[in-house]
DNA sequence: CTGAAAGCGCTTACAG
DNA sequence: CTGAAAGCGCTTACAG
């Protein structure tokens, strides 16, 4: 625990200094000011309320919040969980609101009194979370993947299990499979994408361009894309959906049609909560645990802080691929080794056949 | 903005005897202790970072914390706008983990920084809030009523649209209705329970003990009650349910059965963000926007705090009702005046048919 | 159980 | 642009 004398002392400034910079004074030079921040940075400086250490994580979104989202309700529930071990609590910031122009990420995060943060992005302010690293304060990016080594982050890698998907489905006869992503991709949908992409170049089908679908998120737009694949002349017999609400959208759209799922079409989705059990037939899917992801996010950034474990974490979680029931062979089949791979592809463990039963976990129950 | 000088002033006693109050110092009189509290909560005590006025507004679940619960998460999402207006950020409180048996809510709050308190509460946990309000410490109680003038609150009642819900299904000739809710119903089930038996009695229909289930919350219990309703002799025709995650699990399990909704059986639900559209058909429900009920509670207690509103709020806010798909006449109908009744519903302008479009706002989007 | 006074951590005119 | 010193808000031995 240390304070403006101990960060005077190493930077070699006076406690004036020190406090000028904290409170963002633009009269310091900017390079005794990158002097005390680094040496803060350092020393694990940490903001009080009266006399007393703070106990605050922040949870900072780099764009837009996003916090009605399934996935970052689930992020958060997971991340409250893991502030818990350490006695931390979540506090929501707004960089857009609140960041000064002139001021630098750790001073706003001093200033607003968080020892750490959680970070969220999207691919066009990616750029904020390799800044915030390289002025060494304590964070970790939820869901998203970095070249830079400074930027510690915890991400789920769906492309191997596209992949599984994809060739799942091409095993039960599948040869024109759709599919649906954000207009605006972050890193995970383009892993899907590119996982999609490879499934079908390795059993030598082609990149139809007329069969990638970019969306905004939304059930609508799920709804949309559907509507599309079945109006197209040699549609698609499967369609693979990025994200949840494309895949929820989609299902809602096929029976409000009265095309058949799975009979007519084959539904895959990407799930990162529960909400392939709200549909039914349940979703066949690619999934991530979100609040798992949050969980471990806050659990090590809270051991991290009080110097329990390395301040380093580039953490890639594995995905898990769920064969429900909106999967099957395409109406005019013939998968003679459909089946074949099928069953390989369970005796590796790492696809679940969970067949239409609605788990009933106490932690999806709530209140209302 | 008050210091310990204002307090001790105020209070007759020394800025020591503030200080060891504010720290829960154990040696402090009690009544000392409580006049002490009970000023700084006049006066508006605000904690600081360092000489900086905190800007944290507490969120505090008297019981289990529900984060990942839809209702929870658009509660989040509302307050973190409501706060935006105020430039107040939200910051998760664990009550539970954190507070010491022998501090004063007060006390806990202010040791954490925070500058008011929005609170969430089951029925099991609601005379934390009564305490919480009888300190005079600034909060706001989402989603609950009391009787206790000193707690302010905001809530819907959803009684007087569940009675015309039900007798909506009446007037299309239903006769045998069953009710499903929490078996640990908070004001907000009982409400609906009230609106239920309300209709009914209106109605000259019997109240019948076998057609009232009360279940814990989750999409396998609503697949449960859904089950049941369908193998009892003399079954309901039409069911209501007073949760979203019971409703969506009945349709669910609905089509899982073949049972047609709603040529076969009418679903009726509560929705509180947009889960009646995630199914087909949508839902018909009576329906409140958590968003908004988050929102409305933060933005007030912002103004409370900066002295522009009065300090006492207890709103009702109403809710809709909604005709989706999911309702029709029974298979043996006979209803007569049921065109009527509905028509007249609609005419009075609370009562919304929204067909069965998705509304595509912009909110609902997330980034994955 | 309480207050007067010393002290801590930080900020802020003042001086250079 | 920086430091020495005064000061603010709060806490904490010390004394009673």
């Amino acid at each position: 625990m240390s304070s403006v004398r101990d960060i005077a002392e190493h930077a070699g400034v006076s406690i004036s200094t020190v406090s000028r910079v904290l409170n963002n004074d633009p009269v310091v030079n900017r390079d005794t000011r990158d002097r005390v921040l680094s040496t803060a940075n350092r020393f694990g400086y940490i903001p009080t309320i009266g006399r007393r250490v703070t106990t605050y994580l922040g949870l900072a979104y780099t764009g837009r919040r996003t916090l009605s989202a399934p996935f970052d309700a689930a992020v958060m529930d997971g991340a409250a969980r893991g502030a818990d071990e350490s006695r931390l609590d979540l506090v929501i910031l707004n960089l857009q609101r609140d960041k000064l122009p002139d001021e630098t990420y750790t001073q706003f995060f001093l200033r607003k009194g968080v020892r750490g943060v959680i970070l969220r992005t999207l691919s066009d302010s990616r750029e904020a979370c390799v800044a915030i690293a390289r002025e060494g304060f304590p964070h970790v990016v939820v869901s998203e993947r970095f070249d830079a080594p400074e930027v510690n982050y915890i991400d789920c890698d769906s492309k191997a299990d596209t992949t599984r998907a994809i060739e799942y489905l091409i095993s039960l006869g599948h040869r024109r499979i759709a599919f649906a992503m954000h207009n605006l991709p972050d890193c995970d949908h383009l892993d899907r994408l590119a996982g999609y992409q490879e499934a079908l170049q390795n059993h030598g089908l082609p990149l139809e361009d007329r069969l990638v679908f970019r969306h905004p998120i939304s059930l609508a737009a799920g709804g949309t894309v559907f509507k599309l694949t079945q109006s197209m002349p040699d549609g698609p017999t499967a369609v693979f959906f990025a994200d949840p609400l494309l895949a929820i959208g989609a299902m809602r759209k096929a029976h409000e049609m009265g095309v058949r799922v799975p009979d007519e079409v084959s539904l895959v989705g990407f799930d990162d909560t529960d909400m392939r059990y709200a549909v039914y037939p349940a979703l066949t899917a690619v999934c991530q645990d979100a609040s798992r992801l949050g969980y471990h996010a806050a659990s090590w950034l809270g051991r991290a802080l009080n110097g329990s474990t390395p301040k380093r974490l580039q953490q890639i979680v594995p995905t898990f691929f769920e064969i429900n029931g909106s999967s099957a062979p395409p109406r005019t089949n013939g998968a003679a080794d459909g089946e074949h791979n099928a069953r390989e592809a369970i005796r590796d463990g790492r696809v679940v056949s969970a067949g239409e039963s609605v788990p009933s976990n106490g932690d999806e129950a709530a209140n209302r």
